[in-house]
DNA sequence: TAGATTGTTAATCGATTAACAATC
DNA sequence: TAGATTGTTAATCGATTAACAATC
């Protein structure tokens, strides 16, 4: 048995993760010296029992009466988001979705930076995107290599997707973000996350659907009596 | 007291909501003519129970020792979808993302076009995006009007999103998909979904960081016994 | 000091998993 | 019929919310 549980790496649940970025983010934003978990709530839209249980996954702590430290709550986020220590990535594939990773500005505030980008198509080998010149699949093992990158993105289409996962996975690759819609079959310590598109604005229309059908049918019985 | 709540529409969970999506494209890309729920779970990689659970949600049936009938399964599911309807949306931001999201190819299997694109930069009016010219702002009203939209599609930075949102819902917008990092203030009577780019990464990032630190102490814990 | 705000424990809520009778 | 697979109910799990003593 282990006896040095208390250094045993917390796990934080992923909707408290989520919640703490947007914590960062607006202490980032703020401007006073210590900040409530009341005014935090309202600021990002939950409430403070909620921010409160948060921050128990922190080492930062309170004052009563005083609220929380904005500048050392900050830097403890910052220190967990890995904000300082960058972490390289490589992309594959570069259609538009790729082009709008590459330049997306909000990466290099959390320490994520896209070093290459591979795509099989060789008229598109040499061409620009944002800065980096596109590069042959055949460079992907000396890149990872090269600057030790554990974390390639997907975005090429879904019927070569599983063949570029499995080329990523073999050169060392150990997470995936994968933007093709399918499912990556990939050996069991390699993390995959699919990100897809249209599943939020799916929800936003089944939501606001669904509203609607409600308020005709308040209308149908408003009519009835 | 209503007498028809037979006709309740029913609110599903978005984690089902979420699943739901994942089999109706496996059922679009399979041969057979019947499918069980445990040939679902291993298809996307849950368990059986979870998907007979989430199909209660909706009207059709399995069989005994049959399973689900592939087709009218899918049918139920592109008829929740809304595939077949088509969603008219906008989007505001004719930066890279903006681009890339009017070059999505997965919009349209899930009956969602946008229809215009709009910028506040007079340079970028006229050019083109896609097949779509980029309008200047004061054309939003028309537009909604004219196309009955609903939902908008923010893609501008930070600064003037809340301003954009403004807009939106002045002209009568009642969900809007939002890619600034920012919250917007909006009223009740309006969805606003946030759509964070680095949220997965980082979450990809940070649980790879505690498997590693994982790694090391039982790297450490065995070196001590 | 009195009162505001914390950290933590307990209660609630919602979603997932397990179990099993119904049935094709 | 026997056995596979369903739909549904009950148990479990995990996350949110409520409550409140501790304390600055």
């Amino acid at each position: 048995m282990p006896d040095n549980q208390d250094r045993e790496p917390i796990v934080i649940p992923k909707p408290t993760l989520d919640r703490l970025k947007l914590y960062h983010r607006l202490l980032n934003e703020v401007e006073q010296k210590h900040i409530s978990s009341e005014e935090i709530a309202q600021r990002i839209g939950t409430n403070a029992e909620q921010v409160r249980k948060d921050l128990t996954f922190l080492k930062t702590m309170g004052k009563p009466k005083v609220g929380y430290d904005v500048e050392t709550l900050r830097q403890e986020l910052e220190e967990l988001f890995g904000v300082k220590k960058t972490t390289k990535v490589i992309l594959v594939g570069a259609g538009h979705l790729g082009n709008a990773l590459v330049n997306y500005p909000g990466f290099e505030n959390y320490g994520i930076e896209i070093v290459a980008v591979f795509d099989k198509d060789p008229k598109k080998i040499g061409s620009f995107i944002g800065e980096l010149s596109v590069l042959p699949m055949q460079d992907i093992g000396r890149v990872v290599k090269r600057f030790h990158v554990e974390i390639g993105i997907i975005c090429v289409p879904k019927e070569s997707a599983q063949e570029v996962a499995e080329i990523l996975v073999s050169k060392g690759i150990k997470g995936i973000w994968n933007f093709a819609p399918t499912r990556l079959i990939v050996p069991n310590d390699v993390f995959v996350v699919d990100e897809d598109m249209t599943q939020s604005l799916l929800t936003l229309k089944h939501y606001l659907e669904i509203k609607k059908k409600k308020i005709q049918e308040s209308h149908q019985n408003a009519e009835k009596s």
